[in-house]
DNA sequence: GCCGTTTTCGGCCCGACTGTTTTCAGTCG
């Protein structure tokens, strides 16, 4: 059973509970830890053979227990008991937004649905057929919501709407340029999982700062790309773009505007560690600013975030570490690591030139001289050149020696005529490691490259211990010193494959490999989870792009920002370093 | 049921919104 699976059995049983009148700090509880279970990086299954879960935050020893009888015997005697004289088709409709424990009862009973495959069909239908206005507590619009709820919860169901961070930025980019542009805006900014740069956005989120709210909202609703409106009120607007994403824009006066901006970047978690912390303060914290307990009328406002954190004893936090990760924790300690930054980049190791070596996969677009010229743009001090290997099914060991040569001749040919260069160029590969755990490039080969990325291509569906010993397998020749885009996830459309991370990690950390931070759209992988996993346990980072085009060397930013949820400081990140260290790492 | 540089007992976030209500229950973020 995974996360997921377990994730929503614990739901289940805090619904049950709700139904039961169950002390509701047992019923949070249950909540808790579906959530920290559906965010966790390891999966429970796992960390229960090892006998650790309760090393996951919010699972203690009574939850432990039950999942230690659910993964022995499959079930779990206490759980069974909590559901029984419930309505097994009541479960279902749990999933329907709008629904909570008392609702799905409500219709499971009401309705004696006795399915709980069809119950959410059964369900549509009866409200189809006019049946809910009829029960107390509900109406004609309660009905036609529920018909609306079940549509868009089917469609949902078939198509995920939120989207890669990166799309995100650049349509939030495109919309706080031109709320900039009026003369009333003094501050615009995102909001929510876009502040803080999580790997998929739903809706955007902005914020802006005015004394002259309503001609803002005006402004924002003749943007050019809107396409409907969906609502507009004295504290904002939303809209749907001609796109259909969905922008959701706030107005709120400067004076209360760091309490905003603090309350809705969130995460939820986050804000509860921060109410708590106030309480014990005899504060209460909300969305304008705090209050004394015993007074309830009077209000501190806060004009910036820094005055309100501060107001709680704590040092600024960096919104990519707002998760409740510990950060207020340490926040209180005024330890917070220094956070890597864009600037502490020096070069870009994982490129795809337009060389044709016939390879294995795509080929990029752009010449060495393209590349060059645009890493000294972005002030690199080096690169790396790092090409798909060449087919293996398409040439013979002898050819693929030839390949490589030739293209080493061809690139140091280019570097040595051209003086004005100031940019270090690596000439690497990007290796694909086989199903076997062999590489296809032969050794004689390597003489003419000066170090190479290994990543996984084919074969994602493997036992995960065979995954494992085929990675590190890939990893054991000397010159492999990087693991690129380490979950082989596509935001979107394709699951991470099993991986046992810890021993990846050990194996990484001992022998000097890194792991990249994949910086692509739909990659950013190695996941924020990951990256603060593997830096707990020292192992060291490169941040790439894989860039395919020229123009892709810009989205190292993406990379930056996962490592910076991960807790990233620039000692962490090898191509931080200057070209002789990194060099003497790279092919020492 | 979980958790701990003010606690191993005694706490556990806050407000908005919605629909069906004459004062609130349920859900959400």
């Amino acid at each position: 059973m995974t996360n997921k699976g377990i994730a929503s059995l614990l739901r289940k049983v805090a619904a049950a509970y709700i139904l039961k009148d169950e002390n509701r700090f047992k019923i949070i509880a249950y909540e808790k830890a579906a959530e920290a279970l559906e965010n966790s990086t390891s999966e429970a299954k796992d960390l229960w053979r090892e006998g650790k879960l309760t090393t996951i935050p919010g699972i203690g020893k009574t939850i432990s227990s039950h999942l230690d009888e659910l993964f022995r015997t499959g079930k779990v005697a206490h759980f069974e008991s909590v559901f029984r004289g419930l309505p097994a088709a009541m479960f279902p409709l749990l999933e329907i937004p709008g629904f909570g424990a008392k609702k799905a009862y409500k219709m499971a009973h009401l309705l004696s649905l006795k399915n709980p495959d069809t119950a959410v069909d059964d369900l549509l239908k009866a409200a189809q057929d006019g049946k809910i206005a009829l029960f107390k507590g509900f109406g004609e619009k309660s009905q036609s919501d529920i018909i609306e709820s079940i549509q868009r919860f089917k469609k949902g169901q078939v198509k995920e709407n939120r989207m890669p961070l990166p799309f995100a930025y650049v349509i939030a980019s495109e919309i706080l340029e031109y709320l900039k542009l009026h003369k009333d805006t003094k501050e615009a900014v995102t909001l929510g999982s876009l502040r803080r740069m999580v790997a998929t956005i739903g809706d955007i989120d902005i914020a802006v700062s005015t004394k002259n709210p309503s001609s803002v909202v005006d402004w924002f609703l003749s943007y050019p790309k809107m396409g409907e409106l969906v609502e507009k009120g004295p504290g904002g607007a939303t809209m749907l773009l001609t796109n259909g994403h969905q922008v959701d824009m706030r107005v709120q006066s400067p004076d209360k505007f760091g309490a905003m901006l603090q309350y809705f970047t969130g995460s939820k978690n986050h804000n509860i560690k921060l109410r708590e912390l106030a309480l014990k303060k005899g504060l209460s914290l909300n969305e304008y600013g705090m209050k004394p307990i015993r007074k309830a009328k009077k209000l501190y406002e806060f004009a910036n975030e820094k005055d309100l954190y501060n107001a709680l004893d704590l040092s600024w936090v960096p919104p990519e570490l707002r998760e409740d990760r510990g950060e207020v924790e340490v926040a209180a300690k005024r330890k917070l690591p220094k956070l890597l930054e864009v600037k502490d980049i020096k070069g870009d190791l994982h490129i795809h030139s337009n060389y044709n070596l016939e390879p294995s996969h795509d080929l990029g677009s752009s010449s060495l001289e393209v590349l060059i010229r645009n890493a000294e743009d972005l002030k690199y001090e080096y690169i790396g050149i790092s090409d798909h290997n060449p087919s293996f099914t398409k040439h013979t060991p002898n050819q693929i020696i030839s390949i490589l040569k030739a293209r080493r001749a061809k690139f140091e040919q280019y570097i040595y005529s051209t003086k004005s260069v100031r940019v270090q160029i690596f000439i690497m590969l990007e290796v694909d490691i086989l199903p076997d755990g062999k590489i296809p490039i032969p050794e004689e080969a390597f003489e003419y490259l000066d170090a190479i990325i290994v990543s996984i291509h084919s074969s994602f569906h493997m036992d995960k211990e065979q995954m494992t010993q085929r990675i590190i397998s890939g990893l054991s020749h000397k010159k492999a010193k990087i693991f690129a885009h380490p979950t082989g996830r596509l935001i979107g459309s394709r699951d991470s494959y099993q991986v046992n991370w810890e021993e990846i990690f050990q194996y990484c950390q001992k022998n000097d490999k890194a792991l990249e931070i994949n910086a692509h759209p739909t990659r950013l992988d190695l996941p924020d989870g990951l990256v603060y996993e593997a830096l707990k346990k020292n192992v060291k980072l490169v941040i790439d792009t894989d860039s395919h085009d020229v123009s892709q060397m810009t989205l190292m930013k993406y990379g930056v920002s996962v490592a910076r949820r991960g807790w990233a400081e620039k000692s962490d990140i090898l191509n931080t370093m200057p070209y002789n260290k990194l060099k003497d790492w790279l092919t020492g």
